[in-house]
DNA sequence: ACTTGTTTCATACGAATGTTTTAATCGGGA
DNA sequence: TCCCGATTAAAACATTCGTATGAAACAAGT
């Protein structure tokens, strides 16, 4: 008995929110999944129980903790900069979702995850929406608080800042229209345009709060 | 024989599109779709071949008639202002999407559908993007180009246009994230206010061109 | 009234789905 | 060595899936 390390457990974990994210929970079989992690087809029903609690211990057990790692780099890249403006807030920010602290396929099986579950609003998406992009959105607002000069409307300011995840947001999942509308493939070279784009955009955006 | 008006087929593409938009289609059954149509389990290869090519004609001939009459909206909304600045180019923009020329159910059909497509890429979106994202992007480019002064990086500015459709979308797609952020149910009070901050907030950040 | 082409219907088919069941296998304590 | 809880394995479960079939119903032309 004891605690064996349940490899084929973090296997699944691996798989299903590889294929999940990939395809959707409903266009994925367990069959897939057990295949694809190496395991036997009931193993799924063993260590959750089901298809779907299989789908919650994913947001669980490794969506958060990604999004804890991409809060953690914004910190710590922001900490690098003793006196930082707004720009190095809205940098850090984009650089954290764009190039974060993850490869590629991480980022994108990450941010795929979200906006399905923003689709098809189920039980995870409270947890990603209370544990995470709540407490997220809220701490970025505090620090660009203090860099707009005089009063500025609470409600106001937190659309900015939820418009700026959009425009980060919107360029890694409209990638296909993006490419094609600007004549440009995602390569190496295109992503730090596109972060220095996103800042400077967002930077004159959140300034609509104070010129008026 | 003679045409009849093919009345079930219609039907067809209507619950199609709605289920479709609603759950995602692999998450659909045919058998779901043909009760909503109130038609045999059959109706649908006959009329269409598949469920997959009755998901296509949804975007072929509704979809796409759909982008049209928002573009048109988009068209007679800024014709209405002679001398019209860019804030009437963005603002007319937002309100072509998140008022525009159809009932909320409507609206709500068509940016899920267009999400979905870009989720899980497939034959549709090359029409979305060829024949309606491009084309509309561009225009609106040519719209936005004589509003700065000097010269303009062309892949900026088209980055800056895709910015904003970002921003709009975001705020229809991730409506339940931005309601628990901003403490704010998506009324007939909330909208209008949506619409004004997209605008400024885009208005300010399209102005990052020219301002260095 | 009969024919013709089109559409609808009930039904059946085989494959694939998520889940359950039951037996085999394993790894330490006694 | 035997035993026992934990894990894996193979097979079967009952549904549900998309699609195919063939007969009925229908409307229009002659």
């Amino acid at each position: 008995m004891a605690e064996a390390e349940d490899n084929t457990r973090e296997r699944l974990l691996d798989q299903g929110e590889r294929l999940f994210a990939e395809k959707g929970f409903s266009a994925v079989s367990v069959r897939e999944i057990t295949a694809a992690a190496n395991c036997n087809l009931a193993a799924i029903n063993y260590h959750f129980g089901s298809k779907q609690r299989l789908y919650l211990a994913v947001f669980r057990e490794r969506w958060a903790h990604r999004a804890r790692r991409v809060r953690q780099h914004f910190l710590e890249t922001l900490a690098g900069k003793p006196r930082r403006g707004l720009e190095d807030v809205i940098g850090a920010m984009a650089n954290a979702f764009l190039e974060g602290p993850m490869s590629e396929a991480e980022r994108r099986c990450h941010i795929q995850l979200m906006q399905r579950e923003m689709a098809d609003p189920g039980d995870a998406l409270n947890m990603v929406i209370e544990e995470v992009m709540r407490p997220y959105i809220l701490e970025i607002t505090d620090m660009v608080r203090p860099h707009l000069n005089g009063f500025v409307d609470e409600r106001r300011l937190r659309l900015s800042v939820l418009s700026i995840l959009g425009v980060i947001l919107y360029f890694f999942l409209a990638r296909p229209a993006v490419s094609r509308v600007v004549e440009q493939e995602y390569d190496s070279r295109f992503k730090p345009e596109l972060v220095s784009h996103i800042t400077a955009f967002s930077l004159h955006g959140i300034h609509s709060l104070n010129q008026e």
